[in-house]
RNA sequence: GCGCCCGUAGCUCAGAUGGAUAGAGUACUGCCCUCCGAAGGCAGGGGUCGCACGUUCGAAUCGUGUCGGGCGCGCCA
């Protein structure tokens, strides 16, 4: 296989490099793929770094080491080029062992034990489950499938965690709205008000017609009681002065209002309203083909007194202080910019406070590396948390934080705005229903996670059109109509004469297929899925060349057979990469 | 104002540890189905890698500055 080649030319430079320039040979020897097919299958660009401490010029080096170079059964020649690289050219035999992995290995072609199934923890998507996902949250939820997947393929022990915001206002704030709407369902007695900041989707409704349907008029209560006093809660009374402000305030006071008439009713609400959206949200990642093992509530790391005992664990290891009646973190002797309150002066724990609990709980649980994926509005939050668990005495290099940035969608290419709370955003439903699961996946895939993502909705929602996804899937469909009207047993391929395929095109796509197994270790070295999406793109357009240029049904029952075994090594390569991010493989579209 | 991310072809984007003539897709132009699937292929035009200095044998890549865009700077979650 390639990277075996690749430490294979590796040694053998290194060993010129010792016989010749013993005293550099604690250099870095680094072979790399020339992205021009005439510099050869590997290059070396030793000679021009050692330019400089030998005092001697590049070629002239190159010679001297190309000459030590000793000799290998897998290269076909060597050559000196450009300003004194070294250019590698392997045997066609090198490179057709890609093809013969890929069919002996099949589903574990790429497959890498480099991760040395430690613990790896990746928590993604955590959306308060307060609405449904939209299309932001489509994004991380697909990087952080793809990226899991890609994780476990190369030999880490993944557990996907899903973290539920249970514990906060926004659940309150949601409660109240759909408490609000179950009583416009009672005809009695008017209607009160309905604030312009609580939660406005259908969603909302339709929780309330549920909650009726189960519980009938329990929750009932009457207007009259629910908003006398409280000013109005129309904008126009609250411009003039500070209207977010006050509006926000006039929130906190309906919510206060309901509990108080609400008593213990108030607690099954909230349950209700918590269990609807959770299981919404499960329903909807699961039909995306996102699946998470295990969903970890905030509220029990406050009802096992995990907060409050990591609060105390930081009192005593002097990183907090008193002011304004609160209790900050020292999160500035980390880096921060400036210090955090962890205890509210109203003796209510920030949520900054029950995240450090988590990420206790993280490390507790004994992952040897954490990823937590987060959009990148919460950018900000990085050198608290990192310093936060320094504090704990924990080694804040096992904690990597992957941010995903804003997917922007386009409609007629103007941008469409979104907001959960407004009733105009564009549901992950929606757009899978649109789009389709497959599409979706791999649009989202198709960009570098910290890149901004332009979502064309027209460009992704007309089915025939030229997005990339059909063109790898359409080369998947190609290879298996082929293979069916052949009608033989993969089996047989086995035994297929390779050294028969040796013209140019075979083994470009050769190569191609050799290079899977480092584009793979790539990726997961760089929390990357993307780069599996963008070598499936080169790997099908090699194919569907090869497949213009060259028959494979030929009539030559020995060539038949060596390019069979080949198309279906292709197939291979396409299923394991597509599978990585979560695409489908279409025998026929 | 401070911090993080970004600026590469008309548009959307790739380009680890600095390497050879900077690549795809799309759009545009012209070709290729009596032939395994034309949702495909082949060919062509299209670039000062935002700008300026610097580091060096060599810079899209590293450093400084600057211009432009996104995001963040709560005792919210």
């Amino acid at each position: 296989m390639y990277h075996d080649i690749r430490s294979h030319l590796t040694h053998l430079v290194r060993a010129a490099l010792e016989r010749v320039f013993p005293d550099q040979r604690d250099s870095d020897v680094f072979l790399e793929r020339p992205k021009l097919a005439r510099h050869g299958d590997f290059s070396c660009n030793l000679p021009m770094r050692l330019s400089r401490p030998l005092k001697r010029a590049p070629r002239e080096i190159a010679q001297l080491l190309a000459a030590a170079i000793p000799e290998s059964p897998f290269v076909d020649s060597t050559e000196i080029a450009g300003t004194g690289f070294i250019n590698f050219y392997l045997r066609p035999s090198a490179r057709l062992e890609a093809v013969r992995a890929a069919l002996t290995k099949k589903d574990d072609f790429g497959r890498s034990e480099s991760g040395g199934k430690k613990k790896l923890q990746i928590e993604f998507v955590s959306a308060n489950p307060t609405g449904p996902l939209h299309v932001g949250h489509g994004r991380g939820a697909v990087y952080g499938a793809s990226l899991a997947n890609l994780m476990a393929f190369s030999g880490w022990d993944v557990t996907r965690e899903y973290y539920v915001n249970d514990a906060g206002r926004q659940m309150d704030i949601l409660a109240v709205s759909v408490w609000l709407r179950y009583l416009a369902l009672f005809n009695g007695g008017g209607v009160p008000a309905f604030p312009t900041n609580a939660y406005q989707g259908d969603y909302v409704v339709d929780m309330a017609r549920r909650l009726k349907e189960k519980h009938g008029s329990e929750f009932a209560r009457p207007s009259s009681d629910v908003s006398p006093d409280l000013p109005s809660l129309l904008p126009s009374e609250c411009d003039g002065e500070k209207p977010k402000e006050a509006r926000e305030a006039l929130l906190d006071a309906m919510i206060a209002r309901a509990k108080a008439l609400l008593g213990d009713a108030w607690p099954v609400i909230h349950h209700h309203v918590l269990m609807a959206q959770l299981a919404e949200c499960r329903n909807d990642l699961e039909e995306f083909g996102v699946f998470h093992d295990i969903w970890f509530s905030e509220k029990a790391l406050h009802d096992t007194g995990l907060v409050a005992r990591c609060v105390e664990k930081l009192e005593i290891g002097g990183y907090l202080y008193e002011k304004d009646g609160a209790k900050w973190f020292r999160s500035t002797s980390f880096g921060d910019e400036k210090d955090r309150v962890v205890l509210r002066d109203n003796g209510a724990y920030t949520y900054f406070a029950s995240d450090i609990a988590y990420h206790l709980n993280k490390f507790e649980r004994g992952f040897d590396r954490i990823v937590d994926i987060w959009g990148a509005d919460h950018h900000g939050y990085i050198p608290r948390v990192k310093g936060a668990v320094a504090a704990l005495g924990l080694d804040a290099k096992k904690l990597e934080i992957a941010l995903v940035q804003f997917a922007v969608l386009y409609r007629d290419g103007k941008k469409v705005s979104m907001s959960t709370r407004s009733a105009e955003f564009i549901s992950l439903r929606t757009l899978r229903e649109e789009v389709g699961n497959d599409a979706c996946h791999f649009f989202y895939v198709l960009r570098k996670s910290d890149q901004h993502l332009d979502f064309d909705l027209d460009l992704a929602k007309s089915r025939t059109n030229e997005n990339p996804v059909y063109y790898i899937q359409y080369a998947h469909a190609r290879l298996c109509s082929v293979l069916a009207q052949w009608g033989g047993e993969i089996a047989a391929l086995d035994f297929a004469d390779l050294s028969r395929l040796d013209n140019p095109l075979d083994l470009v796509l050769a190569s191609r297929l050799g290079e899977f197994p480092e584009v793979v270790e790539a990726a997961a070295r760089d929390l990357a899925p993307h780069a599996i999406a963008f070598y499936l793109k080169d790997l099908a357009a090699d194919f569907h060349s090869y497949y213009n240029a060259e028959r494979i049904l030929v009539d030559d029952q020995a060539l038949k057979i060596a390019r069979l075994a080949l198309a279906t090594a292709v197939r291979q390569v396409v299923r394991n990469g597509l599978k990585l991010l979560g695409v489908s493989c279409p025998e026929s579209m």
